[in-house]
DNA sequence: CATGGAAATGAAAATCATTTTCATTTGTGA
DNA sequence: TCACAAATGAAAATGATTTTCATTTCCATG
């Protein structure tokens, strides 16, 4: 019954261990892997199941798949030229934990993004 | 330009403060309010942009609206049944002003959010 | 009271991620 | 080899959201 597809898994830690599915299947795709578009989603779904990766909710409403465990790291995004840089989060897992625990939450995960004008916008 | 049709304010916050478009919508069709869906869309969004209202997303990626004071806040939300709390977030502010200046960046916002399972879930 | 243009409206079509269907292929155990 | 379950993927369906565009409503001004 395991779908989780290893070369998906693979691309999404080639990724970054961050994607949302039709990114994951444009890359397998721009690599030369024959794959379709339900596989990939079918084999997403699965490790989401076996709590290999979880998934978050881009802005836009788009699913994102991370590795679970992965250092997970946030971003700093130019709204000029779209340039991203990946920052640390300490910070925020602390505060998103303490929040959590004062609110009785358990199993807590967080987004985070920082965005900006670049240097050079 | 404000399209904040007062019509949907006023749904919505009769919804509780917090509904999907598609909610509003048929909420209002329900009270034989005459209004298109675009316009409830085009008025919500207008309601956004006046932060009147803010806006996250379900599980199922469907966005919700919601009215909110006007204090910047973040959010807690439970990923069974989708309560929601407001939470403070001096933390953040502190640390995306950081990140942004260590890279040169200007005209710093930022997003945030907690997730987890509440004590009744 | 026109009347002319700007803003608002909404029906229908377009978009786009995601899911479902279903026919085909693959793998495996007897 | 055979039979059957699981996996695959193309194409269609779904559902939220956005776009298009023709029409209607507002309002200021003549």
């Amino acid at each position: 019954m395991s779908r989780s597809n290893p070369r998906v898994l693979s691309t999404l830690e080639r990724a970054g261990g961050f994607a949302s599915a039709q990114e994951v299947y444009r890359l397998m795709q721009r690599e030369g892997e024959s794959i379709g578009l339900t596989t990939v989603y079918r084999a997403l779904q699965s490790l989401v199941n076996d709590k290999i990766v979880d998934v978050l909710r881009r802005e836009d409403g788009e699913a994102i798949y991370r590795l679970c465990g992965e250092a997970h790291h946030h971003h700093l995004v130019c709204k000029g030229c779209g340039d991203t840089v990946e920052i640390e989060g300490g910070a925020i897992e602390k505060w998103a934990k303490v929040m959590a625990e004062e609110h009785g939450f358990r199993e807590v995960g967080h987004t985070a993004e920082v965005f900006g004008l670049c240097s050079k916008c």
